[in-house]
DNA sequence: TTTTACTTGACTAAACTAGTCGGGAATTAT
DNA sequence: ATAATTCCCGACTAGTTTAGTCAAGTAAAA
């Protein structure tokens, strides 16, 4: 999992897409103008989102992209991946070198980390998003953070 | 939260230096030789984690670094956010910019994500690593992982 | 006073990010 | 047909970050 701004612009992106798509499909030069990212750089992320299934493309005027799937079923996880690709476990590959003989003293914990964002940027649907669009107010992610269980200050970026 | 190797570098350091200490301080020299970490890198990472309060240094021969504090009480956060320096929050700074008037889609979203990682690894402490070391059957970190209830196929790595 | 060891800052090759650019190929409207 | 629209694709690139190296110190012990 890599957490990039490439990663946030394709989400938002996919947002865009499911918000608008209804009247036929949606053109990467609405979406570029709605939110402000560089139509060049949206056709590469799209290609990537269409090879992974996430979205279906519509070509000739009037063309566009459609969700290939339903919002419910697209988690910000599958978003992500599509876009910042695995980047393959060089650090620790399989049960290889890490440090001499035993597995690296980290290991565990960062596989451990890695599991717990996954599942929280899976735990969260395009659809959930979506709908908090429209009301700003209701925060679909509020209960994860007060899981958290941490004072709402500065909070450290990523 | 910056999440690189460059913090993983810095935790396995200090969990070496935890096991080390005791018999005085543990040299830079050391810690290169048995965790495979060049030692200039390590010069660079130590004046951090010195400057944030985490080790003392002690110069001369017989000289070295301990751990400034105890170790129940550093977590593997505090170590990555020594090194790995904030990154400020350009991406969306506060109340501005973000997307036309309204902050951008996907605020929350990120924010929600951060203040996750951050409590993870603010729950890990580094004795609970050093811990595991000892004792490498027994993982301090599996209800974590058990919590996120993901099956144990290869993990996406960060 | 020499050696050991930490301290600091400047420098750098390679990789990655966040794009741009230019040419296509498919489809529809005229 | 042919022009317009839209997706498609690969090559290219400026700037930043990573993961270091190198050189020149300073402090303290033997």
């Amino acid at each position: 999992m890599r957490l990039t701004t490439k990663g946030r612009f394709a989400v938002t992106a996919m947002i865009d897409v499911a918000m608008h798509s209804g009247k036929g499909p949606v053109t990467l030069a609405a979406v570029s103008e709605r939110q402000r990212i560089s139509l060049s750089y949206l056709e590469q992320l799209f290609g990537k989102l269409r090879r992974y299934g996430l979205v279906d493309s519509v070509r000739g005027p009037g063309g566009g992209y459609n969700l290939a799937r339903d919002a419910t079923t697209v988690s910000v996880a599958d978003i992500i991946l599509a876009v910042d690709e695995p980047i393959d476990a060089t650090q620790c590959g399989g049960k290889e070198n890490c440090l001499n003989d035993r597995r690296c003293m980290t290991h565990e914990l960062w596989a451990s980390l890695n599991t717990h964002i996954f599942s929280f940027l899976q735990s969260v649907s395009l659809e959930q998003l979506v709908r908090q669009q429209d009301k700003p107010e209701v925060n679909v992610l509020q209960d994860h953070r007060a899981l958290a269980g941490k004072k709402p200050e500065p909070a450290p970026v990523l």
